[in-house]
RNA sequence: GGCGGAGUAGCUCAGGUGGUUAGAGCAGCGGAAUCAUAAUCCGCGUGUCGGGGGUUCAAGUCCCUCCUCCGCUACCA
């Protein structure tokens, strides 16, 4: 039985569109989703949208829309993005769901029943306008005797009836946990995390009174759950918690928790904290990822009024550029930039110069020079023995190695290696010049690259998909080698016996100009 | 304020536990080739490794100090 792997997204807040943000995370989810089913192993893949809390339903009250239809709208925003980028989840979870209420409730019940969660009154400086409680230490001095928020809003001492979770008797256990190599990456979250426990962890309040679009608390009608308690359940639901069911039994805990690193403090301290009170196993890693700024240095944020629609940046690029773009230009765990002139630039160096061209001089050349038929081998010289040992080093070795510890721009970075590689080859062997000389050896440097196009392209499909899949099946690359370990195996030379001719070859990464509105 | 991270070629960055002439990609310059999406390949870098001080036979790599930038410092998500 294939070995399982669970990934997950954060699930995205609706209350804007989807922005470069949310699509950078969900398309370096799929890549290693990707990856993983390469390497042959079971995966489940889920993301999805957060949509309850306070936030949701005061949008909705402008804009004169039930909470529910608010979400309704916002998240097939993010579903379309999702399916626009090629993000192949298994499933798009909505915090809606009525299977999602039942896991959250049956969660809270076992934090209950553990001894957990306890009726108290949270009380505190509030601001009505900013909708958050602030501690003393945070408040400025207004005017006369008043207090200010730091933004610099009215703030009133509140009393609110609260259920609480008590926090504080999992100390010792997270910090345990965050010290566990490899749980929290990168490593440079692990230091933050760490500190915020050592300064001692108050009980959370985990519900609220003050709305009602949420998860209803078991018992407590006017009651429903703090967003973050429902919000990390999700990873639980998609897997059909509280039943006993296979895909539990196969799949939780899950292999990582892919999330920005805004949020890591929910996911390594909140999350585990719940999860050991109900008694379940704890997810294995967590990786916060950085953000993407604009050239500028400006954060691409809802908030920041600067949306950038991914889906745009697809239509103007390409999916498979804008992939390749965000992995491998930004150092994973790292913030990162983007601009239009940096994605043309990687795309029509590396994509378009480097790898299609490659395919395409190659492939062209074969189909005009062999009468379509694959060339035939007649014996490998030191040279061709290189190249493959090169090409077989990259994607047995290096890129599943940075792959598996999240390296992606490194793994993205050895492939490249090895296409550069193939460019050397096919210059230094010349077979424009050895058609004339030696039409033998001609045969041989044309399979010997062909082979090893074929090992690129596999390897590099969870990066572009798309144009990964199309260049397989132009070369007749059947679909059960299409892994990491069957482009390895002994196809060629069934596939150069067979009927199968290659056809011109059309270019796989059309060179990209700058667009005039940048 | 406290804790943590970063400051290396024009640009983006690599450089575990100190050790030959500090590296890569891009850009730039020169050359080769002409199969290919005018794409490719080869060659070319005297950089105060943020400033200052120190330890050492030897420091980008350790210690001290200063400057600049960034992150975390709980109940918006």
């Amino acid at each position: 039985m294939a070995e399982p792997y669970y990934i997950t997204t954060a699930i995205s807040y609706p209350n804007g569109r989807p922005h470069i943000g949310h699509a950078y995370e969900a398309i370096a989810a799929d890549v290693i989703a990707r990856f993983h089913r390469l390497q042959g192993k079971d995966v489940r893949f889920q993301t999805g949208t957060d949509e309850h809390g306070l936030k949701m339903a005061r949008k909705a009250e402008e804009q004169g829309l039930t909470a529910r239809e608010l979400a309704d709208e916002m998240s097939g925003y993010f579903r379309d993005m999702c399916d626009a980028l090629n993000v192949s989840y298994d499933r798009f979870i909505r915090t809606v769901e009525p299977d999602h209420h039942a896991a959250s409730q049956a969660i809270w019940q076992r934090m209950e029943a553990a001894g957990d969660l306890y009726l108290d009154r949270y009380e505190g400086w509030y601001s009505v306008r900013d909708e958050a409680y602030y501690d003393e230490s945070e408040l400025v001095d207004g005017e006369g005797e008043t207090k200010l928020s730091p933004q610099g809003t009215p703030v009133e001492w509140t009393v609110e009836e609260s259920w609480f979770f008590r926090l504080s008797n999992y100390q010792d256990r997270l910090l345990e946990l965050l010290k566990e190599p490899g749980f929290l990456e990168p490593a440079s979250r692990r230091n933050e995390m760490i500190a915020f426990v050592e300064q001692g962890l108050r009980d959370l309040s985990v519900s609220r009174t003050s709305f009602d679009w949420g998860v209803k608390v078991p018992g407590s009608d006017n009651h429903v759950m703090y967003v973050w308690v429902d919000a990390l359940t999700n990873y639980l639901t998609g897997l059909g918690f509280p039943d006993q069911t296979e895909s539990m039994d196969k799949f939780w805990p899950a292999d990582l928790h892919l999330i920005g690193k805004d949020i890591v403090r929910f996911h390594t301290i909140y999350w585990p904290a719940f999860l050991m009170s109900a008694e379940l196993p704890l997810p294995k890693q967590v990786f916060g990822h950085g953000f993407l700024l604009a050239r500028s240095g400006e954060k691409m944020s809802k908030s920041a009024g600067d949306v950038i629609d991914p889906q745009e940046l697809a239509e103007t690029f390409g999916v498979d550029t804008l992939r390749y773009f965000l992995l491998r230009e930004v150092a994973f765990g790292k913030d990162g930039s983007y601009s239009a002139e940096a994605i043309v630039e990687r795309s029509n160096g590396e994509l378009g110069n480097a790898f299609g061209n490659l395919a395409q001089r190659t492939l062209g050349f074969i189909a005009k020079n062999c009468d379509g038929s694959l060339p035939q081998i007649f014996g490998h010289t030191e040279a061709d023995n290189a190249l493959f040992e090169t090409v077989d080093n990259a994607i047995n070795s290096e890129i599943p190695s940075h792959f598996e510890k999240l390296a992606l721009q490194q793994g993205v970075e050895a492939w490249l290696q090895a296409v550069f590689a193939c460019n050397a080859y096919i210059d230094s062997e010349a077979p424009w010049t050895l058609r004339k000389t030696d039409p033998e050896r001609m045969q041989t440097v044309l399979a010997t690259l062909y082979i090893c196009i074929a090992q690129l392209a596999v390897a590099i499909q969870p990066v572009i998909p798309g144009s990964s899949t199309r260049l397989l099946e132009a070369m007749g690359i059947a679909a059960e080698h299409r892994t990491y370990a069957g482009i390895r195996g002994h196809w060629y030379s069934p596939l150069a016996e067979s009927e199968f001719r290659i056809s011109a070859p059309k270019p796989l990464f059309p060179r990209l100009e700058l667009p005039e509105s940048e």
